[in-house]
DNA sequence: GCCAACGTTGGC
DNA sequence: GCCAACGTTGGC
C-alpha cells in the first residue's frame, strides 16, 4: 500500500517563485543549507506532492503544489565558487548538501495567505503557522494536506 | 526596521 | 561539553 506524504517548501518569490516553477516545468530544490530541512528531503519519496509556499512577501502563504520527481542529488551548488550556496567545507568525495527535483503541478488562482492558515489550522496542525519557524521545509500531516488539496 | 526564534561557531 | 556571541529567517 502506498502512503501519500506531503510537504511543505518555502521560497522567496524574489529567489525563486511559483511563475519560474510554472515556466520552468521541472527545478532542482538546491541551495538548502539547514541539517533539519536537508534530512526531511532525504525521507521524500517519487510522487510525494509538495505545496509551495512563498515566504518574505506580502502576504506570505501557500501559492501552489508540485510533485517530487528525483531524489538524492547532489546540490551542485555546494562546489560552486560563484554560488551564495559554496560550501568550502563540503567535499566532492563526500558531500554535504543533497536535494531533490520538483516539478510543476499547479497554481492556486489565490493565495492561501498565512493569516487564512492562522484561521484554518493550529500549530501542531501544521508547523508554518508556528510563530518564528525558520525551516524551510516541512512535513505536512495527511488529514492537513486534504483540507489544504481543496483550498488551493 | 524591528525582533523573536532558533542554528552555528568558537573560546575555554 | 558549555555557553556567549553572532548570523539567519521571516513575520509584522
Amino acid at each position: 500500500m502506498t502512503e501519500e506524504k506531503f510537504w511543505l517548501m518555502k521560497s522567496e518569490p524574489d529567489a525563486y517563485s511559483i511563475d519560474s516553477l510554472k515556466n520552468d516545468g521541472v527545478t532542482l530544490w538546491d541551495g538548502i543549507r539547514n541539517y533539519q530541512a536537508r534530512n526531511f528531503m532525504r525521507d521524500m519519496k517519487k510522487g510525494d506532492q509538495v505545496f509551495f509556499y512563498h515566504s518574505n512577501c506580502k502576504p506570505p502563504g501557500i501559492v501552489g503544489l508540485m510533485e517530487v520527481v528525483d531524489l538524492n542529488i547532489i546540490d551542485p551548488t555546494q562546489f560552486d565558487k560563484q554560488s551564495k550556496y559554496f560550501d568550502s567545507k563540503s567535499k566532492p568525495e563526500n558531500p554535504r548538501w543533497d536535494c531533490v527535483k520538483v516539478k510543476f503541478i499547479s497554481k492556486s488562482k489565490e493565495i492561501l495567505s498565512l493569516p487564512e492558515l492562522k484561521i484554518l489550522f493550529s500549530e501542531d496542525d501544521l508547523l508554518v503557522v508556528k510563530k518564528g519557524n525558520r525551516l524551510s521545509i516541512l512535513p505536512v500531516k495527511n488529514d492537513v494536506a486534504k483540507i489544504l488539496l481543496k483550498k488551493i
